[in-house]
RNA sequence: GCGCCCUUCGUCUAUCGGUUAGGACAUCAGGUUUUCAACCUGGAAAGAGGGGUUCGAUUCCCCUAGGGCGUACCA
């Protein structure tokens, strides 16, 4: 049995949308902090707001925390199922002379904010309800439950991010806690729920920082001991400004689709923000061991596609041989339809250690050898079009006669009859090696042509030249 | 409006009173070269502004500016 664990952390998506690449770093964190602590990390839906939960986002959630590979503990949490448990709560701070019944319309709401606004005063409710005769009630008005939260002094937030952080009381109104309908609020589940759940660190979001005074309140008023808080910075857009749609895609799964590892995908998204030293390429492992809420910066970072392109070039050049192909095959499989032979996944398996090295995502990857897969005679894009001019299809025609003559087809023999070749015509090897390649790629860009002659094969190769020599 | 938070090269960041302010990405130049990339070498590039505190401030304090967040019967 699992002894009970120092530390235990959660991440608390609204099934709202997509999980976006802000809420991917959150749980990273919170992912880490408990691994480094040899703890549990929870994962709950706050899915109290019904008109706006759905089922596809709780989905969606679930599927881009699986592909980063930030796998949680237990079952996954709803807050739909603990309404109960919540209601309770709710009733125990009524009982306590802690929460109250107020009858305010929403018209009556907004004036009181407009009048609080025109006198300079901060935005809040006034607490009218807060000590009037519950016989005063008006009939047929479903009231909320408010909390009566205290009216002066001030709440103290102990950061372990942004340090201690103080909110005059003045400040905080009188939060709702159950709705007219009978559903409880975010504040009033959170608490809630964390305590519950035994979660020791909230780490989130720092838009949910003066919340956490109201929920400190809650805590205090409810006699429980509150867990610690860790506020990160907000991911901004890379023009600085509020991360929105406008920036670019956001969804997780649309990093995903871009062609980016999750391992790379993570290390960028441990960095925004954090930081070891000098420390850029971070493995998994070297990450549980060394994340510390303490290294958290305390300004917003911004997006930055560059350097995620650099690291998931750098894990791509790093990943095995055997697993990329094997991605790459399930690429042309799913998006361009090929079939491949065993013959084809072998060549590309060949080809591979040339290849990771200069590409910065999979897409990428898959783009620059398709045309090792693709059936004779080869499309000639552009550049390559231009290359096979007269003179050299009729170059390449005798490239072929003495390329046919070489018996055992090893890189060391190739490379030597073509030097060969080059000599013996009088041309710049240059000269020889561009059409060669514009005849075995169809492209302008590629390896060493004599690791494609060796990665094509024999056949192939001679093949590949004698359809540009003859056209 | 009120409140809270933030502010080092273009970007991500190191620095925990004394450094030629370091690294990475991007960028520029050169090298290598059969293309592209990779790779190697080198360059340019920063403490928002103003006051203090101190022998000495990027570092501590205050003000200003800029940015962010909150201020819902959303979470």
């Amino acid at each position: 049995m699992p002894v009970s664990s120092p530390v235990i952390t959660r991440f608390a998506p609204s099934p709202t949308g997509m999980l976006h690449i802000g809420g991917g770093r959150t749980a990273l964190f919170n992912w880490l902090f408990a691994r480094h602590h040899k703890g549990q990390f929870f994962l709950r839906i706050e899915d109290t707001d019904r008109a706006r939960s759905t089922p596809e986002a709780v989905d969606a959630i679930l599927t881009g925390l699986k592909w980063l590979g930030l796998e949680w503990d237990g079952e996954v949490y709803r807050q739909s199922e603990h309404l109960e448990r919540h209601g309770e709560i709710v009733q125990s701070l009524l009982n306590l002379g802690l929460a109250y019944r107020c009858y305010c319309s929403p018209e009556e709401l907004a004036q009181m904010r407009e009048t609080a606004k025109a006198e300079g005063k901060p935005q809040k409710y006034d607490g009218r309800w807060r000590n009037r005769d519950p016989k005063d009630a008006p009939a047929g008005i479903a009231p909320v439950i408010r909390f009566k939260a205290p009216q002066s002094g001030e709440t103290v937030i102990r950061d372990r991010v942004q340090g201690d952080v103080t909110i005059a009381n003045e400040q905080l109104d009188d939060l709702i806690l159950m709705r007219s309908d009978g559903a409880p609020t975010y504040m009033l589940s959170v608490v809630v729920d964390d305590h519950d759940m035994g979660i020791t660190h909230i780490i989130r979001g720092d838009d949910h920082l003066t919340n956490a005074a109201r929920q400190s309140q809650i805590y205090a008023a409810l006699e429980w001991t509150p867990p610690a808080f860790a506020h990160i910075p907000l991911i901004h857009g890379s023009d600085g400004a509020k991360l929105s749609k406008r920036h670019g895609a956001l969804a997780i799964e649309a990093y995903r689709d871009m062609g980016y590892m999750p391992d790379a995908m993570r290390n960028y998204l441990l960095r925004l923000g954090w930081s070891h030293g000098d420390d850029e390429i971070i493995s998994t492992e070297q990450a549980i061991e060394w994340f510390n809420l303490e290294s958290i910066g305390k300004g917003p970072a911004r997006l930055d596609l560059d350097k995620l392109n650099s690291i998931s070039g750098a894990y791509l050049s790093r990943e095995d041989d055997s697993r990329l192909s094997a991605i790459i095959v399930a690429i042309f499989d799913k998006k361009m339809g090929y079939r491949l032979s065993a013959e084809l996944k072998e060549r590309l398996k060949t080809a591979m250690p040339e290849f990771k090295q200069r590409a910065k995502t999979l897409n990428e990857l898959a783009e620059n050898m398709e045309f090792l897969v693709l059936p004779r005679p080869l499309p000639v894009t552009g550049k390559a079009a231009k290359q096979l001019n007269t003179d050299a299809k009729r170059m390449l025609a005798d490239l072929e006669t003495a390329l046919a003559t070489v018996q055992t087809w090893t890189q060391e023999s190739i490379e030597a009859a073509i030097r060969d070749f080059a000599e013996t015509k009088g041309l710049k090897f240059g000269k020889v090696a561009q059409p060669l390649r514009a005849a075995l790629t169809g492209g302008a860009a590629s390896p060493g042509i004599f690791d494609l002659l060796t990665v094509l094969g024999r056949e192939e190769s001679l093949g590949r030249i004698a359809d540009q020599a003859a056209a």
